[in-house]
DNA sequence: GACCACGGCCAC
DNA sequence: AAACGTGGCCGTGGTC
């Protein structure tokens, strides 16, 4: 296709395509400068013709009355340009009064629903959709060249979405969910989420003296020791006396005492160089250690060799060594203390996509909120270190249970959904099934365990898997009851048990699955895991976004949506909007489910004025 | 110094 | 035949 790229316009050309009456979708990119400015913005109303405007009088002005007047503003990667644009334009980016409000379109949102497992990038829709040959980081391209560029793949690839979304049947979903979505996660990201600095130091040093503390255990237990003489010291030592004692044995005879000498010499050695110098952050050197220089039996994860927690765990399992739990601990606490205890900034702008995944799910980055730990023994204190604003509260609201109700309420399956209707506890149904025994009867470590296999059951894990994940956590089950418990959940709910393996089927006949919101996935080789699990992953995280957009448009007064965490949504309000905005979002969040017939799930709210980490009051 | 792959591990 | 799904970030160790 011929191309007509306009570096250097004039009010004329401003005049023909930032036109305020075009009927046509209004395409822009804008280029930034170092410091984040914009530097220039590209336009376009059709294939093979494109603007680079710089970002100055009187087409700022041009592009503020352009805004203002289109029907629909697209951008590759909206989440980065209209935010920029709006606060330059001195206008919101959501709410009445918003630069391009509901009208803007994405491409790469929209990408997403067609190809949710292909790149995103404009380079990539380039490439599939157009005949434009690569251009990014083409040095001969000038800015407003490349600029130029980037409008006309954007004007193409949209209008080439148009037909695919069609064709996919996926444009109800973008118009009803994923397009409105968008400028709420912008907001969400600008707005934040504040960091408590100063208790931040205060957690991580309580850390740095817990590792402390693990440190000096490991010096104690490596090895008997004279008194006060240090681990690795000692250690060398006794390699030292080995050797020495080798030297005299070494002669015809006693070769093979000099030998299980001198291998105890290196071992030995082993440990002090443990003790002094290796990292326990590097795996290579660990599995050097543990494997070569300590002699222990190698582990091995998916056919290669390994020193994961769940390595260590069965190392200490069958040696008894008691220097690996101080290395288990300390492993954990320096991820921690590395990971969520080291923000250098008052306020985090963690940024939500809802392009991120194969299956709908939002993801979080820069920082990523949707890991922080819950679990761990210090979940309390890495979560209280995120605090609401001065006179604001944090509101919590998750959904209960929301994929294995999906489950249930996709596979019509009688038992479950009986369950669900009456409030039964439904690991303590499926466990009575699979121990043979009256709800009443079952154990709290039945349930435990029935609820491990209820979650391992949907991403299609195995027996031994399932085993070997509970010895890590320190339950120990043999691999054939593992075997047994997991067939046991499957035959406590056979109607469940077959949606799941057509599920399977359709996946590797059709190579595609659809959700009831019409989000699609394909599938390629031998689907299994990852199908069986599209239909409720999927399901929960189009409930969860469509409710998004409905709250984006009925929270009443300051209240804001903070943070998705895939089945839990973070508000912050002024303390006393907060039983408006828990009505409101119970409300929503509970309201009937359009695209599964009014189907609706229950959720939990906590409420704290302190922090993230929810007390129980 | 920037970038990358890898092993490892946090969340749901 | 068997089968753990969806993400992002850290430190290490290597390359350019």
């Amino acid at each position: 296709m011929a191309t007509r790229y306009v570096t250097s316009p004039t009010l004329a050309d401003a005049d023909v395509v930032l036109r305020v009456d075009d009927p046509r979708p209004l395409v822009v990119d804008i280029e930034t400068t170092r410091a984040g400015d914009i530097w220039c913005c590209g336009a376009s109303r059709e294939a093979g013709v494109a603007y680079c405007f710089p970002w100055i009088n009187p087409f700022i002005g041009r592009f503020r009355d352009a805004f203002k007047g289109a029907q629909v503003v697209v951008a590759h990667n909206a989440a980065f340009d209209f935010p920029r644009l709006a606060s330059a334009l001195g206008r919101d980016l959501v709410g009445r009064e918003a630069l391009v409000g509901g009208r803007w379109f994405d491409t790469m949102a929209a990408h997403a629903l067609v190809e949710p497992d292909h790149p995103h990038s404009l380079a990539h829709l380039g490439s599939v959709y157009t005949d434009v040959m690569p251009w990014k980081g083409d040095e001969r391209d000038s800015k407003e060249t490349y600029n130029c560029k980037d409008v006309d793949v954007t004007v193409r690839a949209f209008d080439v979405l148009q037909v695919e979304m069609e064709k996919e049947g996926v444009k109800g979903l973008y118009e009803r969910s994923v397009g409105p979505l968008a400028p709420l996660l912008c907001e969400m990201g600008r707005v934040g989420i504040r960091v408590d600095r100063d208790r931040m130091r205060k957690v991580a040093a309580e850390m740095k003296v817990a590792e402390e503390g693990w440190k000096r255990k490991l010096d104690e237990v490596v090895a008997v020791l004279p008194s006060r003489m240090s681990a690795s010291t000692a250690l060398e030592k006794g390699a030292d006396r080995d050797e020495r004692a080798a030297e005299e044995l070494d002669r015809p005879g006693t070769k093979r005492e000099a030998g299980k000498l001198r291998t105890r010499a290196r071992r030995a050695r082993a440990a002090a160089t443990l003790l002094k110098t290796v990292n326990i952050n590097s795996p290579k050197a660990m599995a050097r250690l543990l494997y070569e220089d300590m002699g222990m039996p190698v582990q091995k994860h998916k056919g290669k060799v390994t020193t994961n927690d769940e390595a260590l765990a069965e190392l200490l399992r069958r040696s008894g060594n008691p220097g690996l739990q101080p290395v288990r601990e300390l492993r954990e606490l320096i991820k921690l203390r590395g990971t969520y205890l080291e923000y250098d900034t008052d306020v985090v702008h963690s940024e939500l996509l809802s392009h991120g995944t194969g299956t709908g799910r939002l993801s979080s980055r820069a920082p990523n909120l949707q890991n922080i730990p819950s679990r761990s023994e210090w979940a309390p204190k890495i979560r209280g270190i995120f605090v609401p604003r001065d006179g604001w509260v944090f509101m919590e609201m998750d959904y209960s249970q929301i994929e294995r109700r999906i489950q249930a309420w996709d596979s019509g399956d009688p038992k479950l959904l009986e369950a669900y209707e009456k409030g039964i506890d439904t690991h303590i149904q499926a466990a009575a099934h699979i121990y043979g025994c009256r709800m009443e009867e079952v154990t709290s470590l039945q349930r435990y365990l029935t609820k491990r296999a209820v979650y391992g059951e949907s991403y299609g894990m195995g027996y031994l898997k399932f085993a070997r994940d509970l010895a890590t956590e320190g339950t120990y089950v043999s691999p054939g009851e593992a075997k047994r418990l997991l067939k046991g959940l499957s035959d406590a709910y056979p109607v469940l048990r077959g949606r799941r393996e057509q599920i399977v089927r359709l996946a590797n006949g059709e190579k595609k699955l659809r959700n009831c919101f019409g989000r699609i996935r394909y599938f390629f080789g031998d689907a299994y895991g990852n199908a069986m699990n599209f239909i409720p992953q999927s399901t929960a995280a189009d409930v969860i976004i469509s409710k998004m957009v409905r709250l984006g448009e009925e929270l009443p007064g300051e209240g804001r949506m903070a943070l998705q965490v895939h089945d839990s949504l973070l508000f912050e309000m002024p303390r006393e909007e907060q039983e408006d905005v828990i009505e409101c979002v119970r409300d929503v969040m509970t309201g009937p489910v359009e695209e599964m017939g009014g189907w609706s799930c229950p959720v939990d709210a906590k409420v704290d004025g302190r922090s993230w980490n929810f007390k129980e009051d």
